[in-house]
DNA sequence: CTTAGGATACGAGGT
DNA sequence: GTATCCTAAG
C-alpha cells in the first residue's frame, strides 16, 4: 500500500518521509502535518528502506500522543509491527530499566514515586537533617534536585551557589540514597538511571545502540538535558535520528525542557538534513494573522512563513465579563448559538485556560446550561485519597522496602499503630540495617525485637497480613491479592466511616471498583504486579478512561475543557480561550524573568493555533479567586494589545477596547514587555489590595441585578476628568466603560494609599470637579 | 500514646 | 477549598 503511504504529502512533507538515513530535523508549524510526516516516516522505513520494525525507536512526551502514533502507523502498513518501540520518554526507560535492573541499583521490582511521593520523602530527608520545613519549603527544594536531575547533575555534583541551594545541596544525596534504599525512582531519575546506564555500562550501551539503529523523536522542542543525552546515547554512532519540533510551542521549560535543544542539534550534527514544514492545513488566515501577530513579540526565535489555502475567515472575538460567572455564561451563550446556527456539534468546542483552577466556573456553567462536558485533567484519579490508599498496599506488598508508602497505610485503617509507634520501627530498622521487608520477616517468625510488646505485636499481625497478599504475587493473582487487601482491612467500612456523605461514599467504592478493573486487565494480560503499578503511575485519567474510549468512536458528543498546556497536539472547529487577564496569561509567576514571559507568548500563541474556524477570547473585569472570598480587579492580558484591531471583530471595540486613554494607561504599564509590571505599578497595585471602602460584597451586590440594562446608555464620566470621593479624595479617571450594564468607573486617586479602585457610578459617591 | 478536631498556610503547567 | 500542623482530650 505504498502509494497510500506517499499520497497527497507537500514537497516539503515529501522531503522529510523519504529522507534517506543520518539524522533529519523537521520543523514543524502548527498544523502543518506533523504527527502524519512522522507515522508515514515509520512506515516508509519498515516498508521502502526494509528496516526492521524492531530496530526502530519512536519517543513521544504523552501517552497520548505514543497511542496515535501506534495507531496511524498500523493504518499505514498491513502486515503486523512486531517489537516496533513507541512510547514516552519515561514509560521507555521504565521498560529498558526493569530488564537491565542488574546493572543499576535498584530491583525488578522498584517503585515509581509521584510528587507527593517525593514531597514526603524530601520532609523525611530535612527532618532528619534537622532543617526547618518551615523556612525552607519541601517542595522548593524538590523544585531545585529536580532541576539538577534535568540537567544531569548528580549528587555529589551539585555545588551550593548561595544559602538556599547550600542547603539543598545537603538535602539531595540524602534524598538520592533515601530513594535507592526504598528502591524507588522518582520521574526524573527514569531519565537520569537510564543516562547513566548507557554512559557507565559499555556492554548494555553496545546492546541498546544495535538494538534501535533508528530513533525518532516528536516534540524535540520540549526535550531538556538528560533527554537529549539519551537520544545521543542511544542513537550513536549511525546517528540515524529523525527529529520533528518547533520552538514556537516550547511550553515546558518549567520541567528544564530548552527549545535551544532545537539549534544544538543543528550544531551537534551539521551534516542534518533540514526540512520545514510551513504550510498550515488546519486554520483560517485570519487565526495565523491573529497567531502570527502575537508570536512575533518573541525575540528569540527563528521566523517561519506559515502560510493556508484558507483564505480570509471569521474575525477573532474578544469579549469582557464582568467576572467569571459571566465569562463563562458568555462562552455558554456563544455555544448555544453556534450549535443553532452553524449545526456544530458539541465536540467541535474547546475551551481553554491557564490554570486547573479555572475550570470551576466554567464546569458549573456546562451544568447549568446542560451541556455535557470532558474534563481534560484537574484533580488527577490517582490522587484520590482511596485509590493512593489501595496503590500504596500494593506497593508496600510488591516493594516493602517502600517506606513512604508504608508510612501511608500502616494505619490506614487504624490499626493502633501510631506516630511513636512507628518512629520505634523505623529506628530499629535503620540501627540494625534491617529493611522494613526484613524487619517484618523476623517479627513474623517471632525472632526477638527491642521493640514494646504492644507495638511488637501490633507490627506482627501486620507482618502476617502482608505475608499472606504476597502469596498471591508468586502465582501473579492480581484481582486475589487486591480483593485480599479491601477484605482484610475492611476498607469498604472504613470508607464509610470517612466518608462525608452517601453520595461521597458511592463515588469512592466506585473508584475502589474502577481500579479492580483497570487490575484485571493487567491480570488478563499476563502482566506482573510490578509492570501494572509502574506504568499506572506514569499514566495520567486521560491514557485509562473508558470515557475517553467513547469518544474516540464519536459515540458521546461534549465539550472539551482543558488548559492550554493540554491543548498541544490538539485542533478544534471553535476554540475559546478565556481569563486573558494580566497575572494570568501571562500568569504572574512569569514576570520575574524575560524568558518566562515568552513562553507565556507561546502558550497563548499554541492555544491560538488549535482553532481552524472561529475563536473567542475572554477575559473578566473582576475574577474570584481562592474559593471566592478574595478579589482582585483584573487588567487585561497585555498580549492582547499585539493583535492588530482589523483582525477582531465588533464585540471588541464596543467595550472599550479602542479607548485612547484606556490604551495609553495600559501600555505604559507594559512599556518594558520584558518587566511584567514596573515598580510604580506593582506599588500601585499593592497599595489598591486592602482597604475594603468597595468590597467585593458590595460591588457585586449592586451591580449584579442589573446585568440587561442597556450597553448603550450614555457614560456620566470620561478618562482624564478630575473627581472627588468622599473617602478616598481626589482622584483622575482612568476610564469610564460599561460591563454587564453598570457603569464601571477607574479612578487613580491621588493618595497612593488608596492606588488605582474601580468604583460602580452609579452607587459610589464620586463628584465631578 | 493515639486520635480527633481546630487552626493555619497555601494555590502553574505534567511525565 | 484542601493539606498539614498543633493541641487537648480519650
Amino acid at each position: 500500500m505504498t502509494s497510500d503511504l506517499l499520497s497527497g504529502l507537500n514537497e516539503q512533507q515529501y522531503a522529510a518521509v523519504t529522507a534517506g538515513g543520518g539524522p533529519v530535523l523537521v520543523l514543524a508549524g502548527p498544523g502543518s502535518g506533523k504527527t502524519g510526516v512522522l507515522t508515514r516516516r515509520v512506515a516508509f522505513l519498515i516498508q521502502e528502506m526494509t528496516v526492521k520494525p524492531w530496530h526502530i525507536m519512536a519517543v513521544t512526551f504523552t501517552n497520548k500522543a505514543a497511542t496515535e502514533m501506534r495507531y496511524r502507523i498500523g493504518n499505514y502498513l498491513d502486515e503486523r509491527v512486531p517489537g516496533l518501540q513507541v512510547g514516552t520518554f519515561h514509560a521507555t526507560c521504565a521498560k529498558i530499566l526493569r530488564i537491565e535492573h542488574e546493572a543499576t541499583s535498584y530491583n525488578r521490582d522498584y517503585t515509581i514515586y509521584d510528587t507527593d511521593d517525593q514531597v514526603s520523602a524530601i520532609r523525611q530527608v530535612m527532618n532528619d537533617l534537622n532543617i526547618d520545613t518551615k523556612r525552607f519549603s519541601p517542595r522548593r527544594v524538590l523544585n531545585a534536585i529536580s532541576h539538577a536531575k534535568n540537567e544531569v547533575i548528580l549528587p555529589h555534583n551539585y555545588v551550593g551557589q548561595d544559602y538556599f541551594t547550600e542547603i539543598v545541596s545537603r538535602v539531595y544525596p540524602r534524598y538520592q540514597s533515601f530513594l535507592v534504599s526504598n528502591n524507588a525512582m522518582d520521574f526524573d531519575d527514569l531519565l537520569v538511571q537510564m543516562v547513566l546506564l548507557l554512559r557507565n555500562n559499555d556492554i548494555v550501551r553496545q546492546r541498546y545502540q544495535d538494538h534501535y539503529p533508528f530513533v525518532l523523536v516528536d516534540e524535540f522542542q520540549d526535550t531538556n538535558t538528560v533527554q537529549y543525552q539519551l537520544v545521543e546515547l542511544i542513537s550513536k554512532p549511525q546517528s540515524n535520528v529523525f527529529v520533528v519540533g518547533d520552538e514556537d510551542q516550547s511550553i515546558y521549560a518549567f520541567r528544564g525542557a530548552d527549545f535551544r535543544n532545537v539549534m544544538r542539534f543543528r550544531q551537534d550534527y551539521p551534516q542534518a538534513k533540514v526540512v520545514v514544514l510551513e504550510q498550515n492545513y488546519r486554520s483560517t488566515q485570519i487565526v495565523l494573522d491573529v497567531a502570527r501577530a502575537v508570536i512575533e513579540k518573541n525575540m528569540n526565535r527563528t521566523r517561519k512563513a506559515l502560510f493556508t489555502d484558507r483564505k480570509g475567515g471569521e474575525l477573532v472575538t474578544v469579549h469582557e465579563a464582568y467576572n467569571d460567572e459571566y465569562e463563562a455564561d458568555y462562552v455558554m451563550e456563544r455555544i448555544h448559538d453556534l450549535q443553532k446556527r452553524d449545526g456544530y456539534n458539541l465536540s467541535d468546542f474547546a475551551i481553554m485556560y491557564r490554570t486547573n483552577a479555572q475550570s470551576r466556573a466554567l464546569e458549573a456553567a456546562c451544568r447549568n446550561h446542560n451541556l455535557p462536558y470532558r474534563l481534560v485533567g484537574g484533580v488527577s484519579f490517582y490522587q484520590r485519597r482511596e485509590i493512593k490508599d489501595l496503590i500504596a498496599y500494593m506497593r508496600v506488598v510488591n516493594n516493602p522496602d517502600d517506606k513512604i508508602s508504608f508510612a501511608r497505610i500502616v494505619n490506614v485503617p487504624k490499626r493502633g499503630i501510631g506516630k511513636k509507634s512507628l518512629q520505634d520501627f523505623h529506628r530499629w530498622c535503620a540501627d540494625a540495617e534491617l529493611g522494613y521487608g526484613e524487619a517484618l520477616e523476623k517479627l513474623r517468625h517471632g525472632e526477638a525485637t527491642p521493640l514494646s510488646n504492644r507495638v511488637s505485636s501490633l507490627f506482627t499481625k501486620f507482618a502476617q497480613q502482608a505475608h499472606k497478599w504476597q502469596e498471591h504475587i508468586a502465582e501473579n493473582n492480581l484481582i486475589a491479592l487486591f480483593d485480599d487487601i479491601v477484605a482484610d482491612t475492611a476498607y469498604t467500612f472504613y470508607l464509610q466511616e470517612i466518608s462525608d456523605d452517601d453520595k461521597q461514599r458511592e463515588e469512592r467504592t466506585q473508584n475502589v471498583r474502577e481500579l479492580r478493573g483497570f487490575l484485571a486487565t493487567y491480570e488478563e494480560d499476563e502482566h506482573s504486579l510490578s509492570e501494572f503499578l509502574q506504568e499506572q503511575q506514569l499514566m495520567t485519567d486521560e491514557d485509562r478512561s473508558a470515557e475517553n474510549l467513547q469518544n474516540a468512536d464519536g459515540a458521546t458528543d461534549k465539550i472539551t475543557l482543558l488548559t492550554l498546556h493540554a491543548a498541544k497536539g490538539l485542533e478544534y472547529p471553535v476554540v475559546f480561550i478565556t481569563g486573558l487577564e494580566d497575572g494570568l496569561l501571562p500568569h504572574s509567576r512569569s514576570f520575574e524573568d524575560p524568558d518566562g514571559l515568552e513562553e507565556e507568548r507561546r502558550l497563548f500563541y499554541v492555544g491560538i493555533t488549535r482553532a481552524k474556524d472561529l475563536l473567542f477570547l475572554t477575559y473578566t473585569f473582576k475574577r474570584s479567586l481562592y474559593g471566592g472570598y478574595s478579589t482582585d480587579v483584573q487588567a487585561k492580558s497585555a498580549f492582547l494589545y499585539d493583535i492588530p484591531e482589523d483582525l477582531l471583530n465588533s464585540d471588541a471595540a464596543n467595550l472599550g477596547y479602542s479607548s485612547d486613554e484606556y490604551r495609553y494607561q495600559r501600555t505604559t504599564k507594559w512599556d518594558n514587555p520584558n518587566n511584567g509590571l514596573n515598580r510604580l505599578q506593582r506599588d500601585l497595585r499593592e497599595a489598591s489590595k486592602p482597604t475594603g471602602h468597595v468590597s467585593d460584597e458590595n460591588l457585586r451586590s449592586k451591580i449584579i441585578p442589573f446585568p440587561g440594562s442597556d450597553a448603550s446608555q450614555p457614560l456620566r464620566f470620561k478618562g482624564g476628568q478630575k473627581v472627588h470621593h468622599s473617602s478616598f479624595g481626589r482622584g483622575i479617571v482612568i476610564e469610564s466603560k460599561r460591563i454587564d450594564g453598570a457603569e464601571i468607573v477607574s479612578v487613580i486617586f491621588d493618595n497612593t494609599k488608596f492606588g488605582i479602585k474601580s468604583l460602580d457610578a452609579e452607587f459610589a459617591n464620586l463628584t465631578l470637579l
